[in-house]
DNA sequence: GAGTGGTCTAGACCACAAC
DNA sequence: TTGTGGTCTAGACCACTCC
């Protein structure tokens, strides 16, 4: 693995063990290449990868302050899937398949997806019981060119370990967009609404390296039920 | 200006008016260390900006591909001020300051501003009317070790304009939380919420380039009239 | 003045894509 | 084979903080 990554991890692990103690701050950076054995440059990669990630924030003369908060943060920002964020909070959860099809791509899914009109693809419905009430719905719908094969057993652990752990995509970036609507009829068939009269909605297109567009996703929350969290940088100006 | 910077604003806007007219790629590292005359890496900083901010997607062995779907989006991402926002939409704004106050720091404001108990903070509440509806309403808390003075004019402009130019305040990062509420006393009170029994809330702490926390900020937007969206790009493993 | 992070360079080698 | 982006280096100079 490359080096600055190797060592991002290893601050990454410090930094939540706490390895330097009390210590407010990282070790400069000199310091750090010294013990690294590496070019400064290399250590200043490692660094704005943990500052980008909200780990540190680097204070120009005197040195890494590490963030603390961090660690208490509900971990839904950027890119991340159920199963990651229901394990990293200790919830009983539990996923049931409402269905997994090929389907005929219709107009939504031409431009959300990048196919032709009538293109064959993934389609997966599944509920999301916390606590052993249905509050979410998701929705996925895959580019088949990318995901030749999919089973129940998939969707039902976890689609996002598939494909990165056996089918090796590289998933790289995505656009997300949250708004409120009003429950359709699927939604209250599919899940325990509790008089709410309201969802939250979060659609995502999800990019390869490569700028290909393999997956859209509508993530439908329970109100009460739902929770954002974000880590933003100024960048550029 | 640093190199890397102005470079990174040349590039936005070539690609902002398609300079390169339909272009899907960006002239190669290379080319660019020639034509600005830098080296590189000083180029490679610049890509970097344009990836993080969605601009390009760098694909190995090929080159810079060009997102196009940047410019659709609803500005919300990261850190944006209400004016910003409002006027890239292109819609009709008008700002209330309902109060403009020194209060003392309640346990809320100590945890969330890290100010001492009873410290005397800014408060600032304001009412946003979109297309003649009061559909958002903002309540700002400052610390006044960064803020002597403010003023009603300042608050029915743009706050931030003032932090940024006038104050010179090198703002840097922010945690955001989003979720689904039940409306106050003083939402009723304050806004248009046409019969809507939910409001969507951002928690906002804004911090400083030296760490220091100097702003909490809860914006509680009809649900009707939020919108939200995120390009998250997956960043080291 | 000593130490810190911020910028910039010129050059090297690599993995990958295209031809 | 050529060109692309990805990594890494050693060294330089700067602005800033702290003492």
């Amino acid at each position: 693995m490359e080096k600055y990554l190797t060592i991002y991890h290893d601050l990454v692990e410090k930094i939540n063990k706490a390895h330097w103690k009390d210590a407010k701050m990282l070790p400069s950076e000199n310091e750090l290449a010294l013990h690294y054995e590496v070019s400064r440059e290399t250590i200043r990669k490692s660094l704005d990868l943990l500052a980008q990630n909200g780990f540190i924030q680097k204070v120009r003369g005197k040195g890494s302050v590490i963030l603390d908060s961090k660690k208490f943060d509900f971990p839904v920002s950027g890119i991340v899937s159920f199963k990651e964020l229901a394990t990293s909070l200790d919830l009983q959860v539990e996923t049931i398949v409402n269905e997994l099809s090929i389907v005929e791509a219709n107009e939504i899914l031409q431009s959300n997806l990048g196919v032709r009109a009538k293109e064959p693809v993934w389609k997966v419905v599944r509920t999301r019981k916390i606590d052993n009430e249905k509050v979410i719905l998701d929705k996925d719908y895959f580019n088949r060119d990318f995901i030749p094969y999919l089973t129940k057993e998939v969707c039902e652990n976890s689609v996002y370990e598939y494909l990165e752990n056996e089918l090796e995509l590289p998933i790289s970036y995505a656009r997300k967009e949250i708004v409120v609507e009003e429950p359709t009829v699927e939604d209250e068939d599919l899940l325990d609404l509790a008089g709410h009269s309201n969802m939250v909605v979060i659609r995502s297109m999800v990019y390869l390296d490569d700028t290909s567009l393999f997956q859209y996703t509508e993530s439908r929350h329970r109100p009460d039920k739902f929770k954002f969290v974000d880590f933003a940088r100024r960048v550029g100006n």
